[in-house]
DNA sequence: TGTAAGTGGTTTCAAATTAAAACCAGTTGG
DNA sequence: CCAACTGGTTTTAATTTGAAACCACTTACA
């Protein structure tokens, strides 16, 4: 089983997220669910884990509520893993480290597959920090504003 | 040292970024560091890790060049870890995680820090994964297409 | 100038985690 | 009915982590 420290009563929202999802393979499995990955196997076959770890992330992210199992969509009595909502809503954190990746960690030139619009095709905008009213902010245009809710 | 078997040359830039940054550690130094941090020792403060494993983290972190060394600003002959631009891109990535975590790990009314812009004071804006003409994007709405420049 | 405290590590060693492989029970296809 | 497939669990070894002790160099200060 997985434990750790428990950042789970961290009031840093980032240090919680990646207490939820901060592991090697977690983000990488709810990658593969967003190409439309659901079965055990496949999960096992895409990423080439250990069997053992696979369950225990799987179980773990069921756990944390950001897959569900559902019985199998083929009509088979076996089950797949589904993403929640909360699953689904960390499609813009799997976006920003794809991109941040593509223009950080590939050589120009180098193949790498890229994110389209289904439909016109059309690659995805670059996701940036906005402000309030829509311009681009830097990290140092912000500040930190501990403990919320005043 | 940390040695993986190394996805750094897989075509998926997901995998490839979660080889460099996607690790216990990583993501939350860069996090301490876009809050201001510099010093080998208010890292190890900040984070409560152990000094080995800190020391291991922002060597590797400079080998990738996603942090420098430099000499120390306060003109003490000690040395600093500052964000390259390399870095300092993976801002929209801290704060996506951010975002996810303040609206799916916490209750309501749960305390927690807040990213808001310098001088407005006002919340960042939420990120999105935008189509080319504006719109907000789900998973659903995209497909990933296998090895880009056709 | 001498010395105590602070900085930024490295080393050592035990504990926890990960991984590979073997195994296994229930399901399915033929 | 039986062979193969699915989705695991168990076992065991290797790797990683973490805590603590140690250490060299720098700085502050009397």
């Amino acid at each position: 089983m997985a434990k750790r420290k428990s950042l789970k009563t961290d009031p840093c929202p980032v240090a919680r997220a990646l207490d939820a999802i901060g592991e090697r393979w977690s983000l990488l499995i709810v990658r593969d669910a967003f190409d439309g990955l659901r079965r055990f196997g496949e999960f096992q076959k895409s990423l080439g884990v250990a069997k053992n770890i696979l369950a225990d992330r799987l179980h773990t992210l069921v756990e944390e509520g950001i897959f569900t199992i559902a019985p199998a969509s083929d009509g088979t009595a076996y089950q797949e893993y589904v993403l929640t909502a909360k699953g689904l809503a960390l499609f813009p954190v799997v976006v920003g480290l794809r991109q941040w990746s593509e223009a950080q960690l590939f050589e120009s030139g180098e193949a790498h597959s890229t994110l389209l619009q289904r439909g016109s095709g059309l690659p995805v905008r670059r996701m940036d920090v906005l402000a309030d009213d829509g311009r681009v902010l830097q990290a140092g245009d912000t500040v930190v504003h501990k403990l919320g809710a005043p």
